[in-house]
RNA sequence: GCGCCUGUAGCUCAGCUGGAUAGAGCGUCGGACUUCGAAUCCGCAGGUCGCCCGUUCGAAUCGGGCCAGGCGCGCCA
C-alpha cells in the first residue's frame, strides 16, 4: 500500500507539474467518507492564489488530467475545490492480498540499541514499570518488523541507594543473612517491596541511622561482606523476579549491563578523560559549584550542571554519559559477559568485570532509544548535550529519549489497595506510584487478577476445555488485556490507573482484538471440517490478480474494499507509530481493523454462502484480514490465542 | 521564577504533517443469539473542542495572550 501510494503520488505530481509549475508538495489524504472517493487532493486551494483563479475552477480543469493516471479510475470535484480520486480497486487489492502477512519495509539503520525496563533491583515491578517495558518491547518489535537489527538492553543499577536501603533493612531491621533469605517463604520481590518501604520510613524517622547506611554503602562499594554479598544476592534474585514478570508478558532482553560492571571497568574514568580532553566540562573555580567539574548548559548559559562532585565522585548524569558513549561504541572500553539465563534457545547475557571466553559483541549502535519516563527529560537532554560537547553530533542526533507519562493511581484504586491517604492526598485527582512508600499496584498482582478473571470467563463459555488449555488461554488474555491497556493511551497522557478499567475485556481492549482473531481462526477451522479446504488454499486466481466476483453486490464490494484498505495500511501505521514513538496509533489501527471486520462478518456470512465464487472471495477477504491482524497483534506482543 | 506537558461527550480517551458533517470505548436507554464463538453486532441520546485574539480559502490542529492542572529545574538516583 505504501509503495502503491507513493507511485501514485509521483505520477500525479508529474502530471500536474506539467501544467502547474508552481505546484508545491502534493497533499494527498483519505476522504472523510468512502462515498466521496478514496483519496482527496487539495492543491486547487493552494494554487488559487498564485493562479488568481477559484479553487473549484482549477479542480475542474485538472480533473481530466488525473482520470487517466494509472491506478485511478475516476477523479471528481467536490466541495469548494477538492479533487477526489477513486482508486483502481483491483490493482490496489492485488498488491494488498499478495503482501498480506508480510512487509516490504526495509532497515534504515546499521544497528539500533533500545534500553528499557531498568527497574531498580530492590523490589517487585509495578504498573509504572509495565508501561515502560510494554512501550520499549513494542518499539523493538516494530523496528525488527521493518527489518532493523535491534538489541534490547535492560540496565541494572545493582549498586544504587535503593538496593542499599533494602540491605540496610535486612541487616538493621531484620537481622537476616543470605542463608536466611534462601529459606524465606513466598515471593522474594514482594518481601523486598515491603521491606524497602519499611526501611525508607525508618531512615526518614531516624536520621541518626544514616551513618549506618553510609557504612553499608561503603562496604558494598569495596566488596566487603556481609554487605556486599547481601546486595549482590538481593539484586540478582530481584532481577530474576523481574525477568519472570516480564516473561509473562512476552518481554525479553538481549543483555543486562550492570552498574557494578561500569564501576569496576572504570567506564566513567575513561569518559571523564574524554570530557576533559575535549573541554566539554571544566573545573568550577568559584561560585556555589566551586571544586566541581561542571558542564555548561546550551539552552541556559547561566546554568551549569555538576558532573563530578567536589569530593571527586561522579553524578548520575556523568555515569549515564559514559554508558551512552559505550552504546555507540565511542568509549573505547567494553564489558565482559556471561550467560545469565536461557529462554527458548536464546541466551540472555549479563555484564561482568572478569574476562570470559564469550564475547557476544553488544553495543556499537548507530541509533539509541532510551525508554525513560518524561520526568527524566531534563537529564536525558544533559546526556545528549554531553555527546554534542564531545563533538559526537551524529550520535547526539541519534540519541532518542522515548519519553512517556507516568502511571498514577486513582483515588478509588487507593482504597482498593488499602492505602490510608492523607487529607491533602485525597484532594488530588491522582497519586503517584511510590516504591519508597510501598504504594503501587504490583505487576504480578495485576496479572494474577487478570488471569483469574479471564479464567472465570472461560469456565462460563467453554467449561469442557482441558484445564491446561483454559489456563493457557487465560494467561494469553491477561497479557493481551494488559499490553493493549498500556498501548492505547498516547504516551503523553498520564494513565490514572483504575482496576475496573484495566480489568475490562469489552470494547476497546486486548481481548476484543483476540476475540476477533479467534473468530477468524474458527471460520477457517470450520472450513476445513465442512469443505475440506485449508486456509492456504484461499489464494487469488493463479495469475495473481485480484478480482471481484461478477455476482457481488455493489454494497458488498464497497464494504470489502473498506476492510481490505484498512488491513493493507498496517505498514503505514507501523512507520507512523515508530516515527512519532506513538504506539497508540498501532493499537487504534488494530482496533479499527477488528471493528470493520466484525461489521463485515456480521453482514456477510461466509461458510453458509452458496455461491462458491462469492464464498471464495469472502474467504480471501478474511484471510487477508487475519494475516494483517496477526501481524498487528504480534507487534503489540498480544497473542492471537 | 524558568522549562516541558495537558485541557475535546456524563467518564476514559482518539483526532496523523491545517481540510469537507469532530470520532471511539465505557456508562444510559432500546434492539439482535437454534446460525461462521453475544468477550459480538445494530440503533437512540449526549459537544460553545478551557477562554480571547491572530494567521488562512479553511483552525480541535498553527502563532500570541490569559485561565486551570500536572511534571521537571540537586554536589539524590
Amino acid at each position: 500500500m505504501i509503495a502503491f501510494k507513493s507511485r501514485l503520488k509521483d505520477a500525479i505530481a508529474e502530471r500536474l507539474r506539467a501544467v502547474y509549475p508552481d505546484l508545491g508538495e502534493l497533499d494527498m489524504a483519505p476522504t472523510p467518507d468512502p462515498k466521496m472517493g478514496d483519496l482527496a487532493l487539495t492543491f486547487p486551494f493552494t494554487l488559487a492564489k498564485t493562479l488568481r483563479k477559484a479553487p473549484r475552477a482549477i479542480a475542474l480543469e485538472a480533473a481530466p488530467l488525473l482520470a487517466s493516471v494509472e491506478g485511478v479510475v475516476k477523479a471528481e470535484v467536490a466541495g469548494g475545490g477538492f479533487l477526489n480520486l477513486w482508486l483502481d480497486r483491483t490493482a490496489v487489492l492485488t498488491e494488498a492480498v499478495r503482501l498480506a502477512g508480510r512487509t516490504d519495509l526495509g532497515p534504515d539503520e546499521g544497528k539500533i540499541v533500545i534500553e528499557h525496563t531498568n527497574i531498580n533491583p530492590n523490589k517487585a515491578a509495578h504498573i509504572g514499570h509495565l508501561r515502560n517495558a510494554c512501550l520499549g518491547d513494542t518499539l523493538a518489535r516494530c523496528l525488527r518488523y521493518k527489518g532493523e537489527r535491534v538489541e534490547v538492553q535492560n540496565y541494572i543499577d545493582d549498586t544504587g541507594v535503593q538496593v542499599v536501603d533494602v540491605v540496610f533493612g535486612l541487616m538493621e531491621l531484620e537481622g537476616l543473612t543470605v542463608e536466611d533469605l534462601e529459606r524465606l517463604p513466598g515471593k522474594f520481590d514482594y518481601y523486598c517491596w515491603d521491606l524497602y518501604a519499611r526501611a525508607s520510613a525508618y531512615l526518614a524517622a531516624h536520621p541518626e541511622a544514616q551513618a549506618r547506611k553510609s557504612a553499608i554503602m561503603k562496604n558494598i562499594e569495596h566488596a566487603r561482606d556481609p554487605e556486599y554479598g547481601l546486595s549482590r544476592y538481593v539484586s540478582r534474585r530481584i532481577v530474576r523476579a523481574h525477568l519472570a514478570t516480564m516473561a509473562r508478558l512476552g518481554i525479553s532482553y538481549d543483555v543486562l549491563p550492570c552498574e557494578s560492571t561500569i564501576l569496576h571497568l572504570k567506564f566513567w574514568e575513561k569518559a571523564f578523560d574524554l570530557l576533559k580532553e575535549r573541554q566539554a566540562i571544566y573545573l568550577a573555580a568559584d561560585g556555589e559549584n566551586k571544586g566541581c567539574w561542571v558542564m555548561r548548559l546550551e539552552e541556559d548559559e547561566e546554568r551549569e550542571k555538576v558532573i563530578v562532585r567536589s569530593d571527586g565522585t561522579v553524578t548520575y548524569v556523568g555515569k549515564d554519559i559514559a554508558y551512552q558513549l559505550w552504546k555507540f561504541g565511542l568509549l573505547g572500553l567494553d564489558f565482559h559477559y556471561e550467560p545469565f539465563a536461557e529462554d527458548k534457545g536464546r541466551t540472555l547475557w549479563i555484564s561482568t568485570a572478569e574476562p570470559s571466553a564469550a564475547s557476544p559483541g553488544f553495543g556499537r549502535a548507530t541509533k539509541v532509544y532510551n525508554v525513560i519516563d518524561t520526568r527524566q527529560s531534563y537529564l536525558q537532554k544533559v546526556v545528549v548535550q554531553g555527546l554534542r560537547s564531545l563533538k559526537y553530533d551524529t550520535q547526539a542526533a541519534k540519541s532518542v529519549h522515548f519519553s512517556y507519562e507516568m502511571v498514577a493511581l486513582s483515588p478509588k484504586s487507593l482504597g482498593e489497595l488499602g492505602y490510608a491517604a492523607s487529607a491533602e492526598e485525597k484532594e488530588r485527582a491522582y497519586l503517584e506510584v511510590s516504591g519508597r512508600k510501598g504504594l503501587g499496584v504490583k505487576a504480578d498482582d495485576l496479572l494474577d487478577r487478570l488471569e483469574a478473571k479471564a479464567l472465570a470467563e472461560i469456565e462460563k463459555r467453554n467449561p469442557d476445555l482441558p484445564g491446561d488449555e483454559k489456563r493457557k488461554i487465560a494467561r494469553d488474555i491477561a497479557t493481551g488485556a494488559l499490553r493493549y491497556f498500556m498501548l492505547r493511551y498516547a504516551r503523553n497522557s498520564v494513565i490514572v490507573f483504575d482496576f475496573e478499567e484495566a480489568l475490562s475485556f469489552e470494547g476497546e481492549t486486548g481481548p476484543y482484538l483476540q476475540y476477533t482473531a479467534v473468530r477468524l481462526a474458527s471460520i477457517f477451522r470450520k472450513l476445513k471440517e465442512r469443505h475440506g479446504l485449508a486456509e492456504a488454499d484461499i489464494v487469488p486466481p493463479a495469475d495473481g490478480g485480484f478480482r471481484f466476483p461478477a455476482a457481488l453486490a455493489e454494497a458488498e464490494q464497497a464494504d470489502a474494499w473498506d476492510v481490505l484498505l484498512t488491513a493493507a495500511s498496517l505498514d503505514e501505521e507501523v512507520l507512523r507509530s515508530v516515527a512519532g514513538l506513538e504506539f497508540a496509533h498501532l493499537a487504534k489501527h488494530a482496533f479499527l481493523l477488528c471493528q470493520k471486520f466484525n461489521g463485515y462478518y456480521h453482514k456477510y456470512p461466509v461458510l453458509a454462502e452458496e455461491n462458491t465464487e462469492i464464498r471464495t472471495f469472502r474467504l480471501l477477504v478474511l484471510r487477508t484480514v487475519k494475516e494483517q491482524l496477526h501481524g498487528a497483534l504480534g507487534l503489540m506482543g498480544i497473542s492471537a490465542v
